[in-house]
DNA sequence: GGTTTGTATTTTGTATACAATATGATATGG
DNA sequence: CCATATCATATTGTATACAAAATACAAACC
C-alpha cells in the first residue's frame, strides 16, 4: 500500500509472533472464544510481552482477535450473522476482482487457470476434498492477482483469514460440490471472454452458495 | 465484530494514542512520508514507547503508516496508483452499501436523507465549501448506516481513513460541484423506488468522478 | 441459603533499562 | 576529489520491573 515497494522484508518479533498466532487461530488450536494469556502464551513462544502485545494489536486490527480493555485479548467468536455480513462484503469484493480481472486477463493467465481448473476436476473426481480446498483457493487468489489491485487484494485477505478461523472447511455435500466445480467452469469461460458483468455475477452466485454451507455447517457444529 | 457487544468501552493508553495520531495525519500536521520518531512523540502525546508502539502497529494495519523493520515508522504516501486502487475498491464497497440500504431503507431514513440533501443545496447555494463536504460525509455515512452491515462500515471507514489522510478537500469544480449535488438528489430517488442496482450505479459513477477530483488536485499539488 | 463486601492473587497496563541495528560523520586510501 | 571504511551517535527492538486493574475466593451479613 505504499505504492512502491510492496515485498517489504517482513521480519520482526512481532510479525512473526502475529504469523504464529494467525496460524494457531486458523487451525483452531486456539478456539473462537478462547482468552489468550499473555505470559503463558509469551513463553510458549519464547519472547517477551512486549512484542506479543504489538502482534495482538495487529491480528485485532484483522479482526481475528478482539481486545477488552484491562482484559486482554480473546479469539473473535462470529455470530451468524458476523458470517452473513462478511460474506456480503466478500462477495462484492470478488465481484470486483472478478470485473478487473475481466479487464486485464492475458492468454497465459487464462493457460494457468485452465490447469487449475484441470487440477480442481481431477481432485473431484477422486474425491480429494483437501486437493479441491488448496486449488479453489490458488484460483480465487489468481483471479484477485490477475484483477492488480493490491487495496482490493489485501482487503480480500484479511476478511478471508477472519472466515478461515471459522474452519468450516470438510463439510460439503456432494450436490454443492459438483455444482462448485462447475461454476468454477463458467467462471474460466467468462474470463475468456472477456465478459467482467458475467463474471461478477458468477463470483457473487458462488460466494452466496458457500454461505449457505457455512452457516449450515455452523448449525450443525452446534447442535453436536 | 464480535457478534454481540459491539459498543465496546474504547479507553486504553494506546488507543487514545492511535486516535490522536489518526487526527494528526488526517489533519496534514504530520505529512506523508513523514518519520515518526518514538521517543519524541512519546514526549509530545505524553505516553511512554510501549503504548505509542501499539498506537502505530494498530494505524499500520489501518494502512495510514508504513513500519520499516528497525527503521521505525512513516506516514504512508499515497501514490496515484494507490488512490485509485482504494477508490475502485471504494466504489465497489459504496455500490454494496446502496444495494443493501436499498433493501432496508424506512420512511424514517428517507426523511431524513431528503433534510440532509436540502442542506446540502443549501450549503451549495451558499457556496460553503466545508458544509458541504460535512454534509455530503453525513448522507454517505448514513448509506452505510442504512445497509445495516457493520463488516462493510468498517471496511469503508478503514479505506476513508487513509483517503483522507491526502487532504483532497478544498478542491472542487463549479461544474464538479454542481454535478456532485444532482447525483446526490438522484441517489435518494433511487433509494425512495428502492431500486438498489441504481443506486449502486449512481454509488460508482459518483465515486469515479470523485477519483477524477482527487487525482487533478494530486497533479496540482505536485506542480505548486 | 444466598448475597454482598473485603482481601489475596492473578493478569493486564505502562515505564524504563538494556541490546541490537541503523545512521551519519570523519578519516583514510585510491 | 571521490569512494570506502570505521567509529560515534541516535534510534529502534526487546525484556523486565513496577503499577493498576480485574478476578477469585472467603468471610460476614441479611
Amino acid at each position: 500500500m505504499d505504492g512502491s515497494t510492496l515485498p517489504i522484508a517482513r521480519s520482526s518479533l512481532p510479525e512473526a509472533a502475529a504469523e504464529r498466532l494467525r496460524t494457531l487461530i486458523i487451525e483452531g488450536t486456539l478456539q473462537p472464544g478462547a482468552r489468550l494469556n499473555e505470559r503463558e502464551l509469551s513463553e510458549q513462544l519464547g519472547v517477551s510481552r512486549t512484542p506479543l502485545r504489538e502482534a495482538f494489536r495487529m491480528l485485532a486490527a484483522d479482526g481475528l482477535l478482539v481486545q477488552l480493555p484491562n482484559r486482554g485479548a480473546q479469539v473473535v467468536a462470529l455470530s451468524r450473522e458476523d458470517v452473513r455480513h462478511a460474506f456480503e462484503v466478500m462477495a462484492s469484493l470478488e465481484g470486483l476482482a472478478g470485473e478487473l480481472a475481466a479487464q486485464h486477463v492475458t492468454e497465459n493467465d487464462l493457460a494457468e487457470l485452465r490447469t487449475l481448473q484441470s487440477d480442481m476436476e481431477e481432485a473431484h473426481r477422486r474425491h480429494d476434498l483437501p486437493a479441491y480446498y488448496r486449488i479453489n483457493r490458488a484460483i480465487h487468489d489468481r483471479i484477485n492477482a490477475i484483477a492488480a489491485n493490491p487495496v482490493l487484494a489485501q482487503t480480500y485477505r484479511t476478511l478471508n483469514a477472519r472466515l478461515h478461523a471459522l474452519r468450516f472447511r470438510s463439510n460439503l455435500n456432494r450436490g454443492k460440490w459438483d455444482q462448485a466445480v462447475a461454476e468454477h467452469r463458467s467462471m474460466i469461460a467468462a474470463l475468456a471472454a472477456r465478459d467482467g458483468a458475467a463474471l461478477r455475477e458468477l463470483l457473487v452466485r458462488h460466494l452466496r452458495a458457500k454461505l449457505q454451507a457455512v452457516l449450515e455447517t455452523m448449525n450443525k457444529q452446534d447442535s453436536e
